[in-house]
DNA sequence: TTAGGGTTAG
């Protein structure tokens, strides 16, 4: 056999690194090894050098280039380029060290590489120290050189350096202007973009994707709408009409300016064909940022039928996750990050922290953040956040602490968080503290909710008064938060008539709103003031605003029961009545009195004690007493906020029963255990909008603990009152037995026939995912 | 005849 070729070897090796396959540079270094003689030639050593180091084989490349000689600026260059790729900045100056301590001149190649370096790593001074050596050899002349210099200085916030470096370049072209807008949009100075923009056009540029999807980003940040639109008029028709980038740009852009319909015309028009990963993640966070976190999830669901999940895409479905409490779909999310190896990515392990202190796993979410490799201030205050949703003052507060000795400044929303943990806990005078020191301390003016936490503070204390004081000397205009942060107050204490200048500021503000008048007629109802409470509610109807119908629902082995109040439909019906009965028996004897003050409507005390009697969450919770094994936690979800005498009640049951019982509801997570609630009897005053709707309901993702345990994420899906399952790619799977055959190990067609659903790309990846598939049956077994 | 700049998502 004749030896392959030089050229034919380059372009072998050029391939593995263009197709990310350490596998055949591998296989082609031996194929190298086998037909030439050693010591390799230059060439084939630089070759080597590259593939490894941009295939993050450091170690590799680093002996190759070793034993590579002679080594010119090219074997350094290679070495340094594969670095920077891989953001191993450090290193990548390292080996420049290196290269100067052998004499070996950097060259056109090598300067934009360090300048990166430079730039990333926030060094200005080594980048000023590059800039003279790219001017004594006469490189920054060149066109990539000058760029990525500016590139630097722009990125270390040196901006005169930036502009001089801009207005003193020989040349300029298309790489140059973008940096030029990108930066200037970065910077904030979107005026300045757009100018740019139009000087380019000027002097006779010609745009390409890239500055499209630069100066969108402008538009957005600016939020102008118009000029984004004469833009996408400008895109119609360039040739960049069907370019899939500028497409996700486009997207990327109308959701930042709200418009989700724009965002969602654009996806569409790219079709299924041509759509990449990005324009899903484009999608998928434009209605995360939308607030529709709903459709989010279900975009989500529908990628997986088409791509590989992204470190970006699962962070952004988590976040709609943590919004929704959405604390089954976020589990199976989280077993797809560790599957997909970006679970210790720093967005993603940010926005677990978030999901699990927002869903009240308040263990999971230390686990999380604990073995996350790499923080910053977003999974700091997502911690924190999730100690305040606890009312965890002391936790939240140490970690305050914690967090001000690693050095990390606080921000606006870390200030939230702790203040309302002190909200939360009744820690005024801390409360009072820190807000005061908010300014000078940690240079952070308050913002609108920072003072409803104060208000909510001072309100909870029952220094009501005095939080109608605060809000008349607050130097900005109150809002939404804190004249409902009042209201509660008004209501939990009884102030009536400052709980009604309170509710008519809500009403003016934020007239469609149903909780706020549900609020004020129960503070009304609850004063015995039954008339005006009746009133509130007429109005309540005459203007069209419906109190939303609650339900409450419990998943039991493969299927999950819905209730609504009184119902009494399901098929157990005669044994759910006997359980509360029971249970109402003892816990009279226990001491339980009904609440009723949230019973809405002017009855006689005996029937107002029934009608909370029969509200969805007990019914729900009794048919859970009945229906899961003894010693099992019973996990009940509610659209609407628990009430008062359901709290109380489920109190109550979780002492008698000696039960874990689980409530989550629109606004939070209740866990109740032997008398106690984990929210400290504490569940927000917010406005009692569902969080989710029945559509949701068929939707709703729940995961058993077994897929976690080995990484693998199998959706259950509830669909008409039926639980199926579905692979990760969206196949069916038929029958649930089959499942679970697979899991007990019995049935090896039958595991074939689940992964037939799931992709492999090469047979590496597929070995893995059995690996994984055995790993989980074993550990499994081990815990039955 | 091997090495390079600007890049859409959180």
């Amino acid at each position: 056999m004749n030896a392959p070729s030089p050229n034919l070897l380059g372009s072998l090796l050029e391939l593995a690194v263009s197709t990310h396959s350490t596998l055949l540079g591998r296989a082609v270094h031996a194929l190298i090894l086998r037909t030439h003689d050693i010591p390799l030639s230059s060439f084939l050593c630089n070759h080597l050098v590259n593939m490894y180091s941009k295939l993050d084989r450091l170690n590799s490349a680093e002996l190759l280039l070793s034993l590579t000689n002679p080594r010119t600026v090219v074997t350094w260059t290679s070495l340094i380029s594969g670095c920077v790729h891989n953001r191993r900045f450090t290193s990548a100056f390292l080996h420049f060290s290196n290269m100067r301590r052998e004499s070996v001149l950097p060259n056109d190649f090598t300067f934009p590489c360090v300048f990166k370096a430079s730039g990333s790593l926030h060094m200005p001074f080594t980048g000023k120290q590059l800039h003279a050596l790219a001017l004594k050899g006469g490189n920054i002349l060149d066109v990539f050189v000058g760029c990525s210099a500016f590139d630097m200085y722009s990125k270390t916030g040196l901006r005169v350096e930036a502009r001089n470096m801009f207005e003193e370049m020989p040349h300029r072209n298309l790489a140059t202007w973008n940096a030029y807008i990108s930066n200037a949009v970065q910077d904030g100075r979107c005026l300045d973009a757009v100018a740019a923009f139009k000087k380019f056009l000027c002097v006779g540029g010609e745009p390409n994707a890239i500055t499209f999807c630069v100066f969108l980003n402008a538009c957005a940040d600016m939020v102008s709408l118009e000029l984004g639109i004469q833009v996408h008029g400008f895109i119609v028709r360039s040739r960049y009409r069907e370019d899939v980038s500028v497409s996700n740009g486009l997207i990327d852009f109308y959701g930042k300016c709200g418009d989700i319909v724009s965002s969602e015309m654009v996806f569409s028009r790219i079709g299924c064909g041509r759509r990449n990963v990005v324009s899903w993640c484009s999608m998928l966070a434009a209605l995360v940022q939308n607030h529709e976190e709903e459709r989010a999830c279900t975009v989500f669901l529908k990628a997986r039928e088409e791509v590989e999940p992204t470190d970006f895409m699962i962070s952004s479905v988590l976040s709609a996750c943590a919004e929704l409490g959405g604390l089954e779909l976020g589990r199976s999310v989280h077993a797809l990050a560790v599957r997909a190896c970006v679970e210790e990515n720093l967005f993603v392990g940010s926005a677990l922290v978030d999901l699990y202190g927002k869903c009240g796993s308040i263990e999971k979410a230390e686990q999380v953040f604990r073995e996350m490799p790499e923080k910053n201030l977003v999974t700091w205050n997502a911690m924190i956040g999730g100690y305040a949703h606890l009312g965890d003052v002391d936790m939240a507060l140490s970690l305050f602490e914690e967090m001000s000795s690693f050095g990390i400044a606080p921000n606006y929303v870390t200030l939230v968080s702790v203040l309302s943990a002190c909200s939360r806990a009744g820690a005024v005078e801390r409360g009072l503290h820190i807000f005061e020191s908010m300014r000078g301390r940690y240079g952070i003016e308050p913002g609108a909710e920072h003072y409803a936490c104060i208000v909510d503070l001072l309100g909870r204390s029952g220094l009501v008064d005095r939080a109608y004081e605060f809000i008349k000397r607050m130097p900005i205009l109150p809002t939404i938060s804190v004249w409902g942060a009042l209201l509660g107050s008004c209501k939990m204490h009884g102030k009536t008539k400052l709980g009604k200048i309170a509710a008519e500021k809500l009403f003016q503000l934020d007239p469609d709103d149903s909780g706020n008048h549900v609020v004020f007629s129960n503070m009304l109802a609850s004063a015995g003031r039954w008339e005006e409470a009746t009133i509130v509610r007429k109005e309540m109807r005459d203007i069209g605003i419906k109190k939303n119908v609650g339900y409450s629902w419990v998943a039991v082995k493969n299927r999950v029961h819905v209730f609504q109040a009184k119902d009494s439909s399901h098929e157990k019906n005669s044994e759910i009545q006997a359980m509360l009965a029971k249970l109402r028996g003892e816990m009279k004897k226990a001491g339980y009195v009904p609440d009723t003050n949230l019973s809405l409507f002017d009855l006689e005390e005996e029937e107002k004690a029934s009608e909370v009697w029969y509200h969805s969450e007990k019914i729900a919770l009794a048919f859970g007493l009945i229906a899961l094994p003894h010693g099992m936690p019973i996990r009940i979800t509610k659209n609407l906020r628990i009430c008062a005498d359901c709290h109380s009640a489920i109190k109550f049951i979780s002492k008698i029963v000696g039960r874990e019982i689980i409530v989550r509801d629109n606004n939070r997570f209740h866990h109740f255990k032997n008398g106690w609630c984990s929210c400290k009897d504490y569940w927000g005053l917010g406005a009692d909008v569902p969080f989710t709707s029945m559509g949701i309901l068929r939707q709703l993702v729940l995961l058993g603990s077994s897929a976690l345990d080995g990484g693998i994420a199998y959706f259950l899906v509830v669909e008409g009152g039926q639980l199926l399952m579905m692979s990760q790619q969206g196949v069916l799977i038929q029958g649930w037995e089959m499942c679970r055959k697979c899991f007990m190990g019995n049935s090896a067609a039958a595991a074939s026939e689940l992964y037939q659903g799931v992709s492999s790309k090469d047979r590496i990846n597929q070995q893995l995912e059995w690996l994984w598939m055995i790993q989980s049956w074993k550990r499994w077994r081990g815990s039955i």
